[in-house]
DNA sequence: CTTTTGACTTGCCGAGAGTACG
DNA sequence: CGTACTCTCGGCAAGTCAAAAG
């Protein structure tokens, strides 16, 4: 419609947004008196800001990080800036700390809330009902909507992923002062806290977030804004995948394209078209320059480096074959042995000539030069496209080769989920083992033994009774043979799940066009597939695709 | 042009809610 | 009815990418 249309053209994202504002870490608490720190041996009392930052190091004493060196020597330096002059000039050394006391308070006052009663709990459960009924909803444009994260984080330590050089830094604690409001001119202003002042009130619907302030570790902005399901976010959802398919459609000539790019006269030329069919073909992620010594060492396509990268003319049976070993996102490595064409082979080659390990592979080329080309061959298009693309593309593929249509529901679903994970796999979604995994495959085979004698005795049963109850006999063992093979489809599928992580290719790149009409055409019931709150942000699509909707 | 900032998506994990089981 | 296991959901870090600033 006109006014949609208008909407986009100008960049307004609403046109109005009223909220009440964020909630707030609770305040800290003061450990009793009797709950003591020891340095070198002897018991000292905090002042208030210092034990904070000081019960942050205690809750984690557990974990391992406590005594990496970068941890400890961060932490202590915050730590230290919170101090009195006195605590400073006593507290010199880590090492002389001793938390162990905090941490056992802590331990303890997590299992009395697990041992707390019913009612205790119910009356937690409904406290924080009313808080979200109150803080957790908005309206935007006539429509009550669902905000995604309206808590504010509370302090604490620090911890990025991976190697991460600012680990055990103290993240502050965010105040009414730091908050920067947005929301409509006509709409109920938040009022801050009693005695408070928010940062700045504004009113610009170029945007989507209700509230931001800025977090004092990496110096970047956060964001309160709209839950997965809300109007703005499933709309841009949608546009991703219409993105997507439009890919679709011109994709062999971008192939083609960057086939005759390797060719190119220029070096930066076949640099491009090198890094793009790498983005195409495994699915690698852009890789945005990254300033070094702020966050740890990982990096993307445009990023590689010679090290990340071994060339081998022959391996095996195979020719042209290139090792990847590199850390990704998150530090998640990606190891991969592929065979490439022979252009692409001699023009690694060429690429590596003459540099050191630690040189950029692709050193005429960043995401912004590789985006900027993409925007020409396709309006909209950058690198990420290729990812969702691929990630739809191949489920939708995966689902009709693996689905036979007079399966059994579960072994549908089997089917499902290993078309899903061929896409994990395909974008390198990893996940560590659970940390139950061997008892909980032990605990599923152990019902499937269970069940397979509950169906041998059925049979003799069976046998036994054949002259008179021969019918109802029959069917209680075929019922049993069902459980049965629900149970081994569920045990080949955990099996095979336990370093993939499902969750972020289905949340994230599969267009759930093609789930919902998978489910339709072979009439499987859709919560099956997408529990409640995926139900939720995935509404859009659940109403609008039929059993036949091509990707 | 390069660098920085801002807004948004993507990603893994752990706590605790929910559920099955003895 | 408590315990043990599973699953969901939120938390928040870490990416992408465009636009503004320098």
């Amino acid at each position: 419609n006109v006014l949609c249309w208008l909407e986009t053209y100008y960049g307004s994202k609403w046109r109005f947004l009223e909220h009440k504002g964020p909630v707030f870490a609770p305040p800290y608490e003061p450990m009793p008196d009797k709950v003591k720190f020891f340095y070198d041996g002897k018991p000292m009392k905090l002042s208030a800001p210092a034990e904070e930052v000081a019960t942050f190091f205690a809750k984690m004493l557990e974990h391992e990080y406590t005594t990496k060196d970068i941890f400890r020597k961060n932490f202590f330096k915050d730590w230290r800036k919170e101090m009195t002059p006195e605590e400073k000039s006593k507290i010199t050394d880590l090492n002389k700390c001793d938390f162990s006391d905090m941490s056992a308070f802590f331990k303890a006052q997590s299992e009395a809330r697990k041992q707390m009663s019913k009612e205790e709990k119910q009356k937690i459960k409904e406290e924080n009902e009313r808080i979200l009924q109150e803080y957790g909803f908005c309206i935007m444009d006539n429509h009550k909507e669902r905000i995604g994260n309206f808590r504010i984080e509370p302090p604490g330590l620090f911890r990025g992923r991976g190697d991460h050089p600012k680990m055990g830094m103290l993240k502050r604690r965010i105040r009414p002062q730091d908050i920067i409001i947005n929301c409509s001119k006509d709409s109920k202003i938040p009022k801050a806290p009693p005695g408070t002042k928010w940062k700045e009130v504004r009113h610009d619907n170029k945007v989507t977030w209700l509230v931001s302030w800025t977090e004092n570790i990496q110096g970047s902005i956060k964001y309160i804004m709209l839950n997965p399901s809300s109007r703005i976010k499933g709309e841009k959802d949608w546009q991703k995948y219409e993105t997507a398919r439009r890919l679709k459609k011109c994709v062999d000539r971008i192939r083609n394209q960057y086939r005759e790019d390797w060719k190119s006269k220029e070096m930066r030329i076949r640099q491009r078209a090198v890094a793009l069919y790498f983005i195409d073909k495994l699915a690698l992620r852009a890789g945005n320059e990254k300033e070094e010594g702020e966050t740890a060492d990982t990096v993307g396509c445009c990023s590689l480096r010679v090290e990340h990268i071994k060339l081998y003319p022959k391996m095996d049976d195979q020719e042209y074959v290139v090792e990847f070993d590199f850390l990704g996102k998150d530090s998640i490595r990606y190891y991969n042995k592929i065979p490439v064409e022979k252009r692409v082979f001699k023009n690694l080659q060429l690429f590596l000539e003459n540099k050191q390990p630690e040189d950029d592979l692709f050193d005429r080329l960043n995401t912004s030069i590789l985006n900027k080309h993409l925007q020409e061959l396709m309006d909209g298009l950058t690198a990420k496209v290729f990812r969702t693309y691929n990630a739809s593309i191949t489920l939708q593929q995966q689902l009709k080769q693996l689905t036979t249509g007079d399966d059994s529901v579960p072994a549908k679903i089997l089917s499902y989920n290993r078309a899903n994970r061929a896409v994990a796999i395909l974008c390198n979604h990893q996940r560590a083992p659970p940390k139950t995994f061997e008892k909980s495959m032990q605990n599923l085979q152990t019902k499937i033994d269970d069940k397979q004698s509950q169906l041998s005795t059925a049979r003799k049963q069976l046998k036994a009774a054949k002259a008179d109850h021969k019918a109802s006999h029959d069917e209680k063992s075929k019922k049993i043979e069902e459980q049965l093979m629900k149970l081994q489809m569920q045990a080949t599928d955990r099996e095979e799940n336990k370093q993939i992580a499902l969750g972020t290719s289905k949340l994230n790149y599969l267009d759930p066009r093609i789930s919902v009409a998978w489910c339709k055409k072979y009439g499987i019931p859709i919560e099956k597939i997408y529990n409640k709150t995926q139900r939720e942000k995935f509404a859009w699509a659940i109403d609008m695709a039929e059993k036949d909707y091509e990707f």
